[in-house]
DNA sequence: TTCGAAGCGGAGCGAATCGCTCCGCTAGTT
DNA sequence: AACTAGCGGAGCGATTCGCTCCGCTTCGAA
C-alpha cells in the first residue's frame, strides 16, 4: 500500500511544514524536538534527512525563496499590472515568508540562496515598474517598501499566540481580521486623490531583503 | 553627586528599556541575564527590584498599556479627527507595542492590567468613531483592524535582526524605510476614490487585543 | 512463508543555558 | 572614621538544547 518512498516523501513534507509552524510560534527558540513532534515524526527520522538543524533551515530558506520567485512570475504573467502585484504580495504574505526572519541571520547563506534572492529582487522590480507605468501604484512606493510590507505582514504574532494557547475557537475570526487588514493595506497602495509628497525611491544601501 | 535614589531610578529606567529591546530581539526566549547585561546592571540589582522575571514583564505590560492610553488621550485632544487617530497609531507603533506579544500569553494578567486594557479599547473606539463621523476614515475599517495594524507594524523583525548582527550602518536606512511604510499604510486608511465593499465592522468574539 | 535489512521512533548523552540565590565589596551617609 | 545600603557577579540545581545510537517494526525479495 504505502511504499517506503511515498512515506518518506510525506514525512519530509510534514517536517518542512512543521518547521514553518514551529518557527512562527517559537521564533529563534524553535527546537528540533518540537519540529519533529509537530510533524509526527521521530527525531531520528529528521536527522536522517538533514544532517544538522542548520541544514533543515537552509532547505526551508531555499524553498521560501523559490516560492517568492514562483509567485512573482505568476504575477508577471497576469495581464493586469495591479492584479499581478497584489496577488504576489498576498501570495508571499499568506505563505508566511516572515517566519524565517528569526533564523535568517543565524544560518550560512549558500550561493544558491543568494542567486535566487537576486532573481527575486529583479522580478519584484519588474512588477513594481510595470505597475508604476500603468499608473496603478502610488509613485512614492518603491520595491523596498513592498519587501518591508511583506516581512511585516508575513508574520502574525497574535495568531501564533492564539494557536499556541490552543484557542482554536478564536482562530477563524483572527485569520479573517488579518485578511481584511491585508486587503485594506493593499488597497492603500493604489494612487489616491491626495498623494502625500514622499521621499524619492532611491536609498541603495538597504534593499529590504534578508539574504544577500 | 549621584545620590543612591537617583542611581536606582536611572537603573530601573534602563532595565525597562533594556527589557523592551531584548524582548524585541529575542522574543519569548529573552533571558533575565541578557536584559540585565543590556541595561549595564548586575543581575542582583534586577532581582532586588523585581522578585521574579514575571513581575518584570507584568510591569512592562502595565507601562505599555498606560502608554497606549496616554497616546490615545492625546489623540482625542487633537481637534483634527484624522490627525488624532494617525498620531495615536504612530505613537503606539514607534513605542514598540508589539514587542510584548511573545510574553503576553505567558504572564498572569493582573486586575489593573485588564482595567487599563478595557479603558484603552474604549478610547480607541472613540477615536475611530470620531474619524468615521468626520468622514476621514474608510468606513470598512473597525477598531479591531487598527489594533491588528498596531500589532503588525509594532515589531520590526528586520531592524531587530540588523541590530542583533551589529549592522548599525544599515540601521538608519532601514528605520527610515519603515517610517515611510507606516505613513504609506496610514495614508491608505483614508477614504479613497474607489472603496471596496468591506465586511461589516462587527465580529464581536475577537477584539484584537492581547490581554483580556 | 521466511528472513535480511531499510528505516522508524525515542531514550539518553554531554554541553549549554535557564531563573534565581547569596555574598564580598564598593561607595554614599552620618 | 565607622556604618551599612545597595551594587555586581560567581555559582547553584534544574531544565533544555542539538545530536547519537540502538532496538524494534515492517516492507519486499526469495
Amino acid at each position: 500500500m504505502t511504499t517506503r518512498k511515498a512515506l518518506a516523501e510525506r514525512n519530509d513534507h510534514a517536517l518542512l511544514q512543521a518547521a514553518r509552524d514551529v518557527l512562527a510560534e517559537d521564533g529563534a527558540h524553535a527546537s528540533v524536538a518540537a519540529i519533529a513532534a509537530r510533524a509526527g515524526v521521530g527525531i531520528g527520522s529528521l536527522y536522517r534527512r538533514y544532517k544538522t538543524k542548520e541544514e533543515l533551515f537552509q532547505r526551508l530558506s531555499l524553498l521560501s525563496l523559490e516560492h517568492w520567485n514562483d509567485v512573482a512570475e505568476q504575477g508577471l504573467a497576469s495581464p493586469d499590472p495591479w492584479a499581478g502585484l497584489a496577488s504576489f504580495v498576498q501570495g508571499c504574505v499568506e505563505f508566511g515568508q516572515g517566519s524565517l526572519a528569526p533564523v535568517a541571520g543565524t544560518i550560512e547563506v549558500t550561493q544558491e540562496m543568494s542567486v535566487k534572492a537576486r532573481l527575486g529582487d529583479e522580478l519584484l522590480e519588474r512588477l513594481i515598474r510595470r505597475a508604476h507605468e500603468a499608473g496603478v501604484l502610488r509613485t512614492d512606493v518603491a520595491a523596498v517598501d513592498i519587501s518591508l510590507l511583506i516581512e511585516q505582514l508575513g508574520r502574525s504574532p497574535m495568531i501564533d499566540q492564539l494557536r499556541k494557547q490552543g484557542r482554536d475557537d478564536l482562530l477563524p475570526a483572527a485569520t479573517e481580521a488579518r485578511r481584511r487588514l491585508i486587503t485594506i493595506v493593499l488597497d492603500g497602495l493604489r494612487p489616491g486623490p491626495v498623494p502625500l509628497p514622499g521621499s524619492p525611491p532611491g536609498e541603495e544601501l538597504f534593499t529590504g531583503r534578508w539574504s544577500h
